[in-house]
RNA sequence: GCGCCUGUAGCUCAACCGGACAGAGCAUCGGCCUUCUAAGCCGAGGGUUGCAGGUUCGAGUCCUGCCAGGCGCGCCA
């Protein structure tokens, strides 16, 4: 049932509009600021200057034509908006069973239409830490991962890992000095880092160490088979351990090939862009120009360094064309930060290409950078950033204290949880804090890192959204079974405010998670969860579910199955799991 | 100097690409567990949306200028 245009139907003759507008007429009805001036509502200024009457007179003229029917209850005029209420019965009926009828297809679209998006994040750099701030992309990466999905896309992930570049030469070079095979084996990742810094700050009192490592990195790039093996090496060890945060987190990629992967064809295409005439030598450098095209002053493109060697946007050329060459994307997106600058450059370094070449499909269109804010206060006293797998174990171990605590205090209340699962309830308190603290604003703002922040396990946090559905749990551990048959019986049952703005909340689903996907911005599905669990409580507190008689009871078990359902499938595409227990 | 982003309650953030009296959480204060998990619910206080203009029926939202902060600015990736 689609009420909007069911409702903008009704609307059109009476409006003077042809029956081609009954959609954007659709659009355009909204939720009124509060439930009492009704369910959805129409501004009339829109109309004022074709019909030539006041919004006022207009608004009170729809009032008078829009008759009661299976979907509209009634509409009264306020001023210049029209406001209707729904027949609730009908209205709950439909959605009920749309959501019970088959939940882990509610909320899905098809706007994809099987079309490929190649997804690049979290792109961690090997030898370098893998802090919290990581995990923004990661997160950020992964949660757009699974809601494209659910809109009809195909995804490829890919792990773009920063695995080429002048910083092993400074890793091999500490390497050769300093190495230690037994503190290798032991931590691999923090060993390199460390041999990272340590060359790295020894370069800044002594050039030669710079040049060393270029030195090293020149002999990488050439084919040594010893210094290939070494890196070979490192990048396998950095790479298993970043696999452990990943599996951690839940999660995956399709390809982890990262920038040494794309080396190879970095030149064949540094040539195209010389023969098609687009780039152009400036100060010794190889560059595209691109201020015109991107419409503001803004540095050239650069392919190659005055010293003949490639950069890493070159690199991103290439890898790109690679991955449409491989997928044919409909998509190419890039979860990176602070890089707008970059990803303009490059991208329109190649729709230069592709106007030049008389390319069929201008596929560089389809490449787009997904930027968040930066990640602040995130240092410890020392200076340094704050590793990603101390922040999960932080979390994990407060969220088991918080838990045992308030067992404690209130032992009836609590189910029994004991070792492993107390273990597995914490692991997932825990990351459902800091999960969700990534997404609980825009992605564009910047986010101040403070652990009492992030590991608050009350009011607007990913706990607060697990606890609402476990506290659903126990309702079904007592009962069993959701009913689903006679909806049309049943639902007239569900008369009282807090039901139906749920049964409201509920209807909007797909349409939050369509916003969400289109903008890019997980954050709206996270907005969407919160609200749903607020309407949840408030219903939870003041009406009780067992035990008010058969019909009633049915009723509202049907009611609560749908909401856990569509709160478990949004929290499972946030990477927080929905717990039935905690 | 040039460019991008951001200024909303004491703090952290919303406001569905111009709509009804700007809303939540935290913190503070006051209520609610013999009822399905109190990690909850209900209530109170708290605002000239950085400042000044402009656009129109209507601006936190769009335009211009200023102020404040963050981040970038061809040979690091």
């Amino acid at each position: 049932m689609d009420i909007e245009l069911h409702i903008a139907r009704r609307l059109c003759p009476a409006l003077e509009l042809p029956p081609d507008q009954t959609g954007t007429l659709a659009g355009a009805l909204v939720r009124p600021p509060t439930p009492a001036h009704g369910d959805l509502a129409l501004p009339c200024f829109g109309f004022a200057r074709s019909l030539r009457r006041s919004p006022q007179q207009i608004a009170a003229s729809l009032a008078g034509k829009l008759e009661p029917d299976e979907v509209i209850a009634g509409a009264e005029a306020a001023g210049p908006y029209l406001n209707i209420r729904l027949n609730r019965p009908a209205v709950t009926a439909s959605v009920l069973g749309d959501v019970l009828a088959d939940p882990g297809a509610y909320g899905r679209r098809d706007l994809g239409r099987g079309g490929v998006v190649v997804l690049d994040f979290s792109a961690p750099n090997i030898a370098k830490p893998f802090h919290f701030g990581h995990l923004r992309s990661t997160n950020l990466g992964a949660i757009l991962g699974r809601l494209l999905e659910h809109m009809g896309y195909r995804v490829f992930r890919k792990n773009y890992l920063g695995d080429w570049g002048t910083q092993f030469g400074f890793v091999i070079y500490a390497w050769q000095r300093w190495g230690d095979e037994w503190a290798l084996e032991k931590g691999a990742i923090d060993y390199l880092v460390s041999l990272y810094i340590r060359a790295y700050q020894e370069s800044e009192g002594d050039p030669g160490v710079r040049e060393q490592a270029r030195e090293l990195f020149r002999r990488l790039e050439q084919g040594d088979p010893d210094i290939r093996a070494l890196w070979a090496r490192f990048r396998e060890l950095s790479l298993a351990g970043f696999m452990d945060t990943y599996r951690r987190l839940g999660v995956s990629f399709d390809s982890y090939d990262g920038e040494a992967a794309i080396n190879p064809q970095v030149r064949p295409i540094i040539e195209r862009f010389q023969r098609a005439g687009v780039a152009v030598q400036s100060e010794g450098a190889l560059v595209v120009e691109v201020s015109d095209v991107i419409g503001r002053e803004i540095a050239p493109c650069m392919l190659q360094k005055s010293d003949g060697a490639s950069t890493y946007a070159a690199r991103d050329c290439a890898e790109a064309l690679d991955r449409f060459e491989r997928h044919g994307f409909v998509a190419n997106i890039y979860v990176a930060s602070r890089q707008e600058d970059h990803f303009a450059q490059v991208f329109a370094a190649l729709g230069k290409l592709a106007e030049a070449e008389g390319w069929r499909e201008n596929w560089a269109q389809r490449c787009e950078n997904i930027s968040f804010g930066f990640v602040r206060g995130m240092s410890t006293r020392k200076g340094e950033a704050v590793w990603l797998s101390d922040v999960l174990d932080e979390a994990r171990d407060r969220a088991r204290r918080v838990r045992t605590q308030k067992a404690a205090q209130n032992p009836q209340g609590f189910p029994e949880l004991l070792g492993a699962d107390l273990d597995e309830v914490s692991e997932a308190v825990g990351q459902a804090a800091l999960l969700y603290f990534d997404v609980s604003s825009r992605r564009m703002s910047d986010i101040s890192f403070d652990w009492n922040t992030v590991l608050q396990f009350e009011g607007n946090t990913g706990p607060y959204l697990q606890y609402t559905h476990a506290r659903i749990g126990g309702i079904f551990r007592k009962t069993g079974q959701v009913a689903s048959g006679d909806l049309a019986e049943i639902a007239p049952l569900l008369e009282n405010e807090e039901e139906w703005q749920l049964v409201l909340h509920l209807r909007a689903y797909a349409d939050t998670l369509e916003r969400a996907c289109v903008h890019r911005e997980p954050f709206e599905l996270a907005n969407y969860l919160y609200a749903l669990c607020s309407l949840v409580n408030t219903f939870y507190n003041r009406h009780k579910v067992l035990g008010t008689g058969p019909g009633l009871e049915r009723a509202r078990l049907a009611l609560l199955g749908a909401t856990q359902a569509v709160l478990a499938g949004g929290l499972r595409l946030l990477g927080i799991r929905p717990l039935d227990r905690m």
